[in-house]
DNA sequence: AGCACGCCGACT
DNA sequence: GTCGGCGTGCTC
């Protein structure tokens, strides 16, 4: 019986994307799974592939075995996806119209993704001078970046010429961390031999035979040599002599510095109770039920969620907790590992690569039945999940934003229906979509409407900064909520200030012409970065320094706009010159480990204030915060997009929680212009449920999600006519496809018309139903295909987040 | 993506 | 007459 193998090659086209059917050699016959790597040989020059094995077939009579090439080598010794990874693969691919190569690669951590390396070698036929110029001593030659265009040419003809090969090689970059292992190997009385034939001075070898006559097992050399003080070469002696067998042990890569206090349930509330049971009777009857958890900041969310992981534990199975990359913090991780210590294993992208690959086997070889983790931990090779939660589910970081351009919410769902297991959304401000989908019941809403231990909800005042302009010189800070802070400050509280950064950043303007330096790659203004002097460009990553005279009129009157964080911090060591700040924004977070640093210097009240971005609004949880600020709540407002008013209201709901959570209460001031908009008003109120009712009659109105369903399709390339004509083609072509009720809006040029010289068109459709979209989306990517030689590149993104 | 094949222009 | 440009089709 000839087996075959079905293999997804790591070829990303769309004409590759399906499985091809290779030989299994012999050697191969009975240790190839499913769901193993292996490399191929693919395409005429037989070059090496990464492949994923996809299923085993026996041949069958008309079977063309000569066309088949066969399998080159296995790279796993167990399947590293199983069968639920690769049914949801299939699903992914086709929801996001994604490659199956790149959704498998997405589920996977970086480490199994295949490096590829081109080497050189010579021929027979190549003659010697040859040989000596290009290898020199060399057996092969690293085919790399660093050739030189004299080098890359004489290679190329010598490859004509067939005098030399160059070949491919899959190089595997999944490193297991071993440690080296020392144990005695012959019997006491062949060691005490040979110590009585040692010489005398010989000390140290004396005492590694004594240890080893007295211990037989195995002990980690490390700790072998520190104990009896011996160095590397004793016992590399000690193995030549064959005293000492060393081997290697496969450890753990451990991403926890610290220890956790173990954590007993908390006694929960009458709506806390009903959550919870309502989700373990789900989770006990195999019911894939999803249910929207709706909860006040503080309403003790995370407590039901950990009840409801104990629940599954009790029951033998598995669970799964999803949070929002930025609200990763110790604290969460912490609470979790608490209740379950090591049974949890943590996927986010502040591990190493290394740790990440460790966490993720533990996971796969089941030895870890908790995983809490960001968006793609989703994806976890959890079995027999008992629970799935979505803390957090409005956030928008869940979608991904390159492809597959999938929502871990929806993977959730899709996982839950494999297991039969409930999902739990939780949100204190939950997504619209998600609402509406309860209000039709096919989500089932539980209500925490009451903060735990009665505490109240913080005061919000909104200060109208027009008024406020009026009476005082332009600035940050109104004077209600700087006598606010002054007075936390005597009475040795906290305060949280939050800058809203959302479309918004600070630039250099010339107040003689206006002139506003712009990126030479990409339409948009360079952001201003006092700390490195230089402005730069958020797209690219363009960075020049900043002018002193104006390029343009040439002119010395060259001023900075806009507001930074660091320019707020600024402002406010001039008002406040005692208060100590901490500064939290993408600048001082971007090193590893930054994030938590600079959080525990605030709680252990290294500072009176913490000055940050949206990425202080989540999840975190100080007691002695007794004010949070939000100094411009109206710049998300202003986004030309339908959930502009959607995100400022979650924004600063989520926001004022952060005031006052233990026994002192909270204060919370919300500096705008628009101090009468809806957002801002229910924010005040932190009324959910109205700001529900007003915003979806206002998408109804507008035709927008959750009324209408939206696909955004983007259109870039080199030269700006083949986007615009590529768009203005595609827009023709659904016209032609689709029904007459569909909306197509655009195409537009993008909102950054520019990334690094690529020019980008947009278009959105909006539709209710319209059966032939899908295969209208597909053809207009087999089309795209074709022509991207030429650079045009189409995205397809199905239920966008923003139309922006 | 990468490679071969094939059809056109500019060189020894 | 050939070398080499890149447009096109195919990869088990």
């Amino acid at each position: 019986m000839t087996q075959i193998a079905l293999v997804i090659v790591d070829v990303p086209t769309m004409q590759t994307n399906t499985p091809y059917s290779y030989l299994i050699p012999t050697t191969l016959q009975h240790q190839l799974q499913p769901g193993m790597r292996i490399t191929v040989p693919f395409g005429r020059g037989d070059r090496r592939v990464q492949g994923f094995v996809w299923a085993i077939q026996e041949a069958t009579a008309d079977t063309q075995l000569d066309d088949l090439k066969t399998i080159d080598s296995v790279m796993d010794l167990t399947p590293v996806i199983n069968a639920e990874l690769m049914s949801l693969a299939d699903w992914l691919a086709q929801t996001t119209y994604a490659f199956t190569i790149t959704c498998l690669q997405t589920m996977l951590p970086n480490v199994l993704k295949a490096k590829y390396e081109k080497w050189v070698t010579p021929l027979p036929t190549l003659s010697t001078e040859k040989r000596q110029a290009v290898f020199g001593n060399q057996t092969r030659l690293l085919w790399d970046d660093h050739l030189s265009t004299e080098q890359l040419h004489d290679l190329l003809q010598l490859s004509r010429q067939h005098d030399i090969e160059i070949s491919y090689a899959v190089k595997n970059q999944a490193r297991v961390k071993t440690v080296t292992m020392v144990q005695a190997n012959e019997t006491p009385e062949a060691l005490a031999t040979a110590k009585a034939g040692l010489r005398k001075t010989a000390t140290k070898q004396a005492s590694l035979l004594d240890y080893l006559i007295s211990h037989d097992a195995p002990i980690k050399q490390r700790d072998l040599e520190q104990q009896l003080n011996v160095s590397a070469s004793i016992l590399k002696t000690a193995e030549q002599n064959g005293w000492v067998k060393r081997t290697a042990q496969e450890v753990y890569r451990d991403p926890f510095q610290s220890a956790v206090i173990k954590t007993k349930p908390l006694t929960l509330n009458a709506d806390q109770e009903r959550a919870v049971s309502a989700i373990t009777s789900a989770t006990n009857q195999q019911d894939a039920k999803t249910f929207l958890l709706e909860g006040v900041t503080g309403s003790g969310k995370t407590e039901v969620y950990l009840q409801a992981i104990a629940n599954t534990l009790e029951h033998g199975k598995n669970a799964l907790m999803l949070v929002p990359e930025i609200s990763l913090t110790p604290q969460i991780v912490g609470r979790v590992r608490g209740r379950f210590g090591k049974q949890v294993a943590v996927l986010h992208s502040g591990l190493s690569v290394g740790e990440r690959f460790d966490e993720w086997r533990r996971i796969n070889r089941g030895e870890a039945r908790v995983v809490v983790g960001a968006r793609s931990a989703v994806f976890a090779p959890l079995n027999n999940l008992g629970v799935i939660i979505v803390d957090e589910e409005h956030e928008a970081s869940y979608k991904q934003d390159d492809n597959p351009r999938y929502h871990a919410r929806d993977v959730a769902i899709w996982r839950s229906h494999y297991h039969s297991c409930p999902v739990v959304l939780g949100s204190a401000t939950p997504s619209l979509e998600s609402r509406a989908r309860a209000q039709k019941q096919v989500y089932q809403l539980l209500n925490l409407p009451h903060r735990v231990n009665h505490q109240q909800l913080p005061d919000v005042s909104i200060i109208d900064m027009t008024e406020e302009l009026r009476h005082h010189k332009e600035s940050n800070f109104s004077s209600e909520l700087l006598s606010a802070i002054t007075t936390r400050l005597n009475r040795g509280e906290q305060s949280l200030l939050m800058l809203n950064r959302r479309g918004y950043s600070s630039f250099v303007m010339c107040r003689d012409c206006g002139f506003v330096v712009p990126c030479p790659n990409c339409d948009i203004s360079l952001t201003l970065h006092m700390d490195t002097k230089t402005m730069k460009c958020h797209y690219c990553g363009h960075e020049e320094p900043i002018p002193r005279v104006c390029p343009n009129c040439r002119g010395h009157h060259i001023r900075y706009y806009g507001t930074g964080t660091q320019k707020v911090e600024a402002e406010l060591h001039e008002l406040l010159p005692d208060a100590r700040i901490i500064r939290m924004d993408v600048d001082t977070t971007r090193r590893k480990g930054a994030h938590e640093r600079l959080l525990k210097q605030f709680g252990d009240h290294q500072a009176d204030i913490l000055l940050g971005t949206q990425m202080i609004a989540k999840g975190l949880d100080f007691p002695d915060v007794t004010l949070v600020g939000v100094l411009n709540a109206d710049t998300s407002l202003g986004l030309p997009d339908f959930r502009a008013s959607e995100r400022t209201f979650q924004l600063l709901t989520q926001v004022s929680g952060r005031a006052g959570r233990a026994d002192k209460p909270g204060q919370v001031f919300i500096q705008t212009y628009n101090p009468d908009h809806y957002a801002i008003q229910l924010a005040k109120r932190q009324d959910y449920e109205q700001f529900f009712v007003k915003e979806m009659r206002l998408r109804h109105r507008g035709n927008y999600p959750p009324y209408f369903y939206a696909v955004k399709l983007t259109a870039s390339d080199l030269d700006e006519r083949k986007a615009a004509t590529a768009m203005i083609s595609i827009v023709r072509q659904l016209k032609a496809t689709l029904s007459a009720n569909v909306i197509i809006l655009g195409p537009t040029p993008g909102a950054v018309a520019r990334i690094n010289n690529r020019y980008y068109y947009q278009l959105v459709i909006k539709y209710k139903h319209e059966p032939a979209l899908n295969q209208a989306l597909f053809t207009i990517l087999g089309q795209a295909q074709k022509q991207s030689r030429g650079g045009l590149q189409i995205a397809i993104d199905r239920n966008p987040m923003s139309f922006m």
